[in-house]
DNA sequence: GATCATTACGAGCCGCGTAATCATT
DNA sequence: AATGATTACGCGGCTCGTAATGATC
């Protein structure tokens, strides 16, 4: 019947992120004692331990308490920019977010519409990795996010639920191994995901889906990854790919063209890389008329 | 920065759902004054109007904050009980929750093989109406949910997210609408939803699509309730069907074998009635056997 | 012995109830 | 006039910080 409260949660999760009682309190503007009473208080509330100390870590509750911790306070934000963005004055401004590989050509001639009908706008794109794009339009950050991923024809992506947001489909295109020139495997069809999966991978978490994904995609263990990319460049993964570091799964148009690296087609399970266009409520203007654009 | 005060956010659902302070004082256990304090504290807090009063009703931005606050508050309460079922004894219970059209023979030869394997629990089956399941297996009141709707083919249903729940698809039918037995277009093949919005509609919220879904899946307006009705029994339903009341949407072979009722499938859109699976982590035990034996 | 979490305790603030006031029908 | 929302005000509790204590490397 009762709630928990929302301060220790965000005491608790800044806790357990840095692992530590007191650099959570550092970064919270508390001391050292009121983050161990909020945790004890907390801990008392829910009638359980969440933390072992020492090393400061997570309890299996702990762990648990943390899957409902990040998305509430997320959302419990995404409240008040919600009506605090009602409230305001209606900005022309125009923020798009996006995935790295959502910016493409269709995304430049449609922001070149809207200049032409509001041309007191200054449309700004901003580049995320997956993860947060959801949690940036919620909270009114971004006007508009493309985001890409992997999916099952015609399925949503799976998105974290930070509130009451709108998803259309954008694109799909079929996805595709990008290898090294002259592989074996390159151009052949009917190639399995699970085929792959003892594979050495590139575990680029900003652009392309983790090995988590795949795992999930394919229904099997391994895609362990061989070497780690962190950056939203396109070109230096393709470099990588060229020179033997490893697979990554990537749309079909984005490998076809790229100078040292061939590619296949993946077969099954039937996968596309999928771009949908995430708002919230949009206020006739700018925003609007960019988002009829993108969904034709 | 700083979060929202989800006790104000409780009172402020509670305001708003009573219409009234003083009732919404008296449910929650507070003097009207106390109420009337937070509701301007939490105003002051957003900066905005969210109530007008006598009578009292949301304001636009108040209406804003409810989509928040309703699932916000929901899932506050799924964490405090998704850590107490994990610290509390693994009890041997087992709570299936479903709609009413979701129970099927299905369900009743996989309860059997249940209690075969698990003798000493006792399976409790409990009908809920769709709009509120997911939110009982997100407290754990129950701990399966089968939830049936409409939806485009191999689409998911659009259930409100209350916290980390998995879905899995059990079975898709398709669906047809149910006439009074001798109606010109029973039978008829090609039929359009959108053809019918002029007609007049059973609400049945608690068995079938209520109009709002009806329009949006149709993309018109329409789909006037003529009759409402009120209640998880299929055959009062359908009697009112053939005593001319109105129409209804329904799974195929549910109206296939029913007396005085005709029925014609719908062409455009595509859609299908849907049974999902939804549960949160399953120990191993009862309720994951009955999972095992429903996706099969 | 140094670092880091916990406990003890007092001070300030916040939120509730009582009660009086104001507004609306 | 009566119902119902708001304001005034004082008390109680809760939470934080300071400071001392305890545990672990």
């Amino acid at each position: 019947m009762t709630t928990v409260d929302p301060q220790q949660l965000r005491t608790f999760a800044t806790v357990t992120r840095l692992a530590s009682f007191s650099e959570a309190a550092r970064e919270l503007g508390y001391t050292q004692s009121a983050v161990s009473q909020q945790i004890a208080a907390l801990e008392a509330d829910l009638g359980t331990a969440l933390l072992v100390r020492r090393p400061v870590g997570p309890t299996v509750a702990g762990r648990r308490l943390l899957e409902h911790a990040v998305p509430l306070l997320v959302r419990l934000e995404a409240a008040r920019a919600d009506v605090a963005r009602l409230a305001g004055s209606p900005s022309a401004r125009l923020v798009l977010g996006a995935t790295p590989l959502a910016v493409g050509v269709a995304l430049g001639r449609a922001l070149g519409e809207v200049r032409r009908a509001y041309p007191q706008v200054e449309p700004v794109v901003r580049v995320f990795a997956q993860d947060v794009l959801a949690a940036r339009v919620a909270t009114g950050e971004v006007d508009l996010a493309l985001i890409d991923g992997l999916a099952a024809p015609s399925d949503p992506l799976p998105l974290p639920e930070v509130g009451p947001l709108t998803t259309v489909a954008v694109d799909e295109r079929p996805v595709a191994v990008a290898l090294p020139a002259g592989h074996p495997l390159a151009g052949r069809a009917g190639l399995a995901l699970s085929d792959l999966s003892a594979a050495r991978w590139l575990d680029a978490p900003d652009l392309t889906p983790t090995a988590d994904r795949l795992r999930a995609a394919a229904g099997t263990d391994g895609f362990r990854p061989a070497t780690r990319y962190r950056g939203t460049d396109l070109h230096g993964l393709l470099a990588l790919v060229a020179t033997g570091h490893g697979l990554t799964l990537l749309p079909e148009p984005v490998v076809a063209g790229a100078p040292g690296v061939d590619h296949a087609p993946v077969a099954a399970p039937r996968l596309v890389h999928r771009t949908e266009l995430v708002h919230g409520s949009l206020p006739e203007g700018p925003a609007a008329l960019l988002a009829r654009l993108l969904v034709d």
